[in-house]
DNA sequence: AGATAAATGCAACAATGTTGCACTCATTGT
DNA sequence: ACAATGAGTGCAACATTGTTGCATTTATCT
């Protein structure tokens, strides 16, 4: 399964002028193979026993990522980021669910937020983080 | 100025059925002064000199306020949390606004979600946290 | 005032994330 | 193919936020 995401991660990597490392292909991939937001722990679970990364080098990889836009972190009420491959959806802004059962985080395709809303006076907009909670189908 | 604060504080502390403590009294005394929402950090050093409590013991209070439904906690995307009093606002749902420049927090009136949207099939709504991220006015 | 349970302080721990520095290794040019 | 180079990595140490267990203090009730 994972082949060819490791090989399109291979690609973005190079196309955005970093060096192609064991450490960058093999993470990118297993963010490009789930669905969901995964945890910085959950991405060790998910790399390949011959591929052990410090935990700094995964940090500054996913900085890395997440600065040329390969991914995205999403900020979560239990103090830890969560990380998503960007893909269709990702480049546009999009809310997020989070499961309170079982943590689970995915990617919701809208930003369900009224488009007739004020700020203060005097205040200027940036953007908008949304995340829904409640529980997913297995856990209800 | 906090006189009055002191004394209301005080009241919904007794009303509650918790004791009324001197580190409760001032805690919840700091929340009613405040307009913004604020961190553990800042609601140290807004306490009076003459005292000074324990890091855990302020933990411990505010996650007592929260459950007698005094304050609210507000989740951030740098890890921390902040508090704010229960006010007119604050008993129903509404959304934050964070500065990007000043880290500053502060409540919003409403909450401008559309009421039309779904969740994936099988999932149950819970509640909705929403961050506006910005320049406050002080910034701008 | 004394009894009692609730509240507090202390010490130790846990989890997430960051920084500095030396070392390795992917890439580039020859 | 190989050496030079700087980007990337690993290690150790640290910072911050928050939590837990247990002994001690204190607000409240009678």
């Amino acid at each position: 399964m994972s082949h060819q995401f490791h090989h399109s991660a291979e690609d973005l990597i190079r196309h955005n002028g970093g060096k192609v490392t064991a450490g960058r292909v093999g993470i990118l991939a297993v963010l490009l193979a789930e669905q969901q937001a995964i945890t910085h722990r959950e991405i060790e679970q998910r790399l390949p026993q011959t591929l052990q990364l410090d935990r700094v080098t995964l940090y500054r990889v996913l900085e890395w990522l997440a600065g040329k836009n390969l991914i995205h972190k999403v900020s979560s009420d239990d103090r830890v980021w969560r990380y998503h491959a960007n893909r269709d959806v990702s480049s546009h802004q999009h809310a997020h669910f989070k499961c309170t059962g079982c943590a689970q985080v995915i990617c919701l395709e809208t930003l369900p937020v009224e488009r007739n809303w004020q700020l203060p006076a005097g205040y200027r907009f940036q953007e908008i983080e949304l995340t829904v909670k409640g529980l997913c189908a297995s856990c209800c």
